[in-house]
DNA sequence: CCTAATCTCTCTAGCAGCTATAGCTTCAAG
DNA sequence: CTTGAAGCTATAGCTGCTAGAGAGATTAGG
């Protein structure tokens, strides 16, 4: 039996996150000590593992529930989850292509700092004038799409 | 003069953005009309669209406080303008890097599902497992170098 | 066996960067 | 003059944690 502490080592899951994720049920409520501390077994320790393996692959909290769910019940169809997996590949690749847009920018930005005066600055003068972009880089990076 | 939704749609900007721009300081409050209406001028619309699409760009609010205060004075050098800019390209040349290998892993993962069930779902499987996985995706997407 | 150091407990509040709601006032068109 | 849209303030909520306070539990050393 695993301390909440010595979880979070095998797991790379920080104390105050796995009680946080026990707090939303993402974490079933687990057995306690004789002084209310938690204590974790194998299952757990997967199951965080399994959580941070899929944060780590960038899905959200939510989709992470679903996967949980899916990955309890082994004899149900596996189409959910590959629908899960490809929006989140989908998502990957837009944020991908938006960031590629963003980093043209960045560089022409940087290339042409003539390294005067703000005055003639060409990082503050392109952001003041979207008309001197280049690429399409609208939409802030984190959103996702309607 | 504009009201504060004339200005969100010449912008793009949402019209509680704005007022929690104002709020955060981020825009200096304006004039208003007889009825507490707020009014912006020319000078309103600039610095919005500066903010507008310094976001768009990912820069963070931090960031564009800084690079609005260097546009307030065109006389400095531009090396700090040029250094916040830097920062945010290696920035996202960090995201994508990292987005690249979550990519990577995604597509083995789909396309090696054998859409069966749950029990033998590769998508599963590999977020069971992390040793299944070629590339090194650690750290979550959004975070900063420490 | 006692003490000190280190966990762990609960609870609350905070971060970015908005977005939404409630309940009101003001304004412009007809 | 009335109606409906747009504005106002204030507060709470979102995601995914992180930090802190103040208390109790556990463990290693003496």
């Amino acid at each position: 039996m695993l301390t909440i502490g010595k979880l979070g080592q095998a797991t790379g899951v920080k104390v105050p996150t796995i009680r946080y994720y026990e707090q939303i049920g993402l974490l079933p409520e687990t057995e306690r000590s004789a002084g209310n501390q938690r204590l974790y077994g194998r299952m757990a320790l997967d199951r965080l593992a399994f959580i941070r393996h899929a944060r780590d692959l960038g899905f959200t909290l939510e989709a992470i529930r679903d996967l949980l769910s899916l990955a309890d019940h082994p004899d149900r169809p596996c189409a959910a989850a590959d629908a899960i997996a490809r929006a989140q590949l989908a998502e990957v690749e837009s944020r991908i292509a938006r960031l590629m847009a963003l980093k043209a920018e960045l560089e022409r930005m940087v290339v042409h700092c003539a390294h005067g005066t703000i005055a003639d600055c060409r990082v503050i003068e392109v952001l003041s004038d979207h008309s001197l972009c280049v690429t399409d880089h609208r939409h802030p990076e984190g959103e996702v799409a309607p």
